[in-house]
DNA sequence: GCCAACGTTGGC
DNA sequence: GCCAACGTTGGC
């Protein structure tokens, strides 16, 4: 079981859209990345990740569950995009701010501080339970 | 809106 | 295979 953190723009994808797919999931399709990718190959059915919120918001605003492994990304006929789909599994009681995670020691070491521009990023399992806990969700 | 960081492209 | 030029992302 691993875990992850997705990034969008709320203009272009936001966690409401997300939610709106409900049960379904949706395609994390455009990415055009090969970490991100490379990422995305790793991911296996049932893992969990951060939805986070980037531009005007900045923050972790909830989590999701991976339901299709590595295919072919639908919005391309480019064979080297391959993506995931996830679904919305629940909005956190709190989002937790960029802000925030800077903040504490423990998480100076998140891909999120270290390696701002990447868009799909692994998690550690401390990482996870210190956001969470920093979202009130334990 | 600016700019730093970083990834990708293409010429050599 | 190197590296300069360029494009994109994302924080501020």
């Amino acid at each position: 079981m691993q875990y992850w953190l997705f990034k969008s723009e709320p203009s272009t994808w936001s966690w409401e859209d997300q939610v709106a797919k409900g049960e379904a999931g949706e395609e994390w399709d455009g990415v055009r990345n090969y970490q991100a990718r490379n990422n995305m190959r790793l991911m296996k059915t049932g893992d969990l990740g951060f939805f986070y919120h980037s531009q005007s918001e900045k923050a972790v605003v909830g989590i999701v569950e991976v339901i299709a492994e590595s295919h072919p990304d639908s919005t391309t006929d480019d064979a080297r995009w391959d993506c995931v789909d996830i679904r919305a599994v629940k909005e956190v009681p709190q989002a937790v701010t960029l802000e925030q995670i800077k903040g504490d020691l423990r998480l100076s070491e998140m891909a999120l501080v270290k390696n701002t521009r990447l868009s799909v990023q692994p998690v550690t399992a401390d990482e996870w339970s210190i956001v969470l806990e920093l979202a009130g969700e334990k």
